[in-house]
DNA sequence: GTCTTTATTGAGCGATCACTCAAGTATATA
DNA sequence: TATATACTTGAGTGATCGCTCAATAAAGAC
């Protein structure tokens, strides 16, 4: 009976969240994701209801494909190699909108507002440090590094680093390279 | 002949800093400077030029005294300490805005529009750099530290992980001071 | 005192913000 | 084909954005 959207939707979700991770949160305006997403005001509502809604879409969707990656790359190559080619990984991408973490940017954004997507942001980057965790505890358990480290400590510090980094590697004057061969050369003094 | 101005335009470039440094550039508004500062436009403007001209002053403020501060440390305490000591030091604070780098969030909400902002941040930021450079390079000259290390490959990489570590510190979920800690103990290494 | 010069005031500018909604259009079912 | 049910369209909402400017007030020079 009724009449089926002309998009899709899930390509539409995926253009969002390029536009809001370079952009930020106030430096996308409807107008920019009306032009992007080639969809008037009222397809726009019909389809996310608000540009927080779609927001809070891409952030998920975001750190959802994060986890993913990660963790194929840990069946593939175990969890200390992982661990130490992720630096490298985050600031290789070439088809990425930014270099830096869209947690990150919308966290540091946001979370002087009060706005309920810093506490989104939040509770994503809190499940990211999960993931690195268990990293470093199976890395513990294969005997990749020392067992006496607390791993949850490691992956505070992991994160941290990662976060510098991928900041980083938006500058121009930074050899991001060097910085991701040296936080990974430094998991195998653990 | 003429009438003096009324407020202390030092006090009010330190408050539209603080402002700033906490809302960032999109997240402050003209009415929010005006409430702070007790300033109707037209006092606004008279003063100040316009809402980027105000920032860039910020930033060239805080750049100067985040300078200064460690240049001053480093006196007391000689370049090794002093480094080790400033992880600990940037999140300690208790009086200031924020925990971030202004510089970072800056650029970091800025680099994509292009805006100006951005490239004076960055400008600064590898001013930052160099002062940290030069630590090192005293620190391997006064034997205190390998001198077979490039020193800016070091202060690179020390300046990314400070901003990881001030990124992380805006996180309750975090114990940044885990992280500085062990930051600093990576300076022993060297 | 008068004059000159600058500071202060606040209404209001055009532009843009996120968003709404009534009207028009296309499609699956009956 | 007729009807019901969405989807699409875009002009337009009130609010807020950074900013302007003419009017008024205050203070030093004479």
């Amino acid at each position: 009976m009724p009449r089926k959207p002309e998009y899709d939707r899930e390509l539409l979700i995926s253009r969002a969240r390029d536009l809001f991770w370079r952009k930020g949160w106030a430096g996308t305006s409807l107008k920019d994701l009306e032009r992007e997403l080639n969809l008037k005001p009222g397809s726009f509502y019909a389809a996310f209801g608000s540009k927080d809604a779609l927001y809070a879409l891409t952030l998920e969707r975001y750190a959802q494909e994060g986890v993913a990656r990660l963790m194929t790359l840990a069946d593939e190559l175990g969890p200390l190699e992982t661990l130490k080619r992720q630096p490298q990984a985050v600031i290789d991408v070439r088809d990425t909108p930014a270099r830096a973490c869209m947690l990150a940017k919308t966290y540091a954004e946001l979370q002087s507002r009060g706005h309920d997507l810093a506490d989104k942001a939040s509770d994503l980057m809190v499940e990211m440090k999960h993931c690195f965790a268990t990293l470093f505890r199976r890395a513990q358990e294969a005997g990749e590094i020392g067992s006496k480290h607390d791993a949850d400590r490691l992956a505070a510090r992991y994160q941290s680093d990662l976060l510098g980094l991928r900041m980083s590697a938006e500058r121009n004057d930074v050899n991001a390279a060097e910085i991701a061969a040296d936080i990974a050369a430094d998991l195998d003094r653990l």
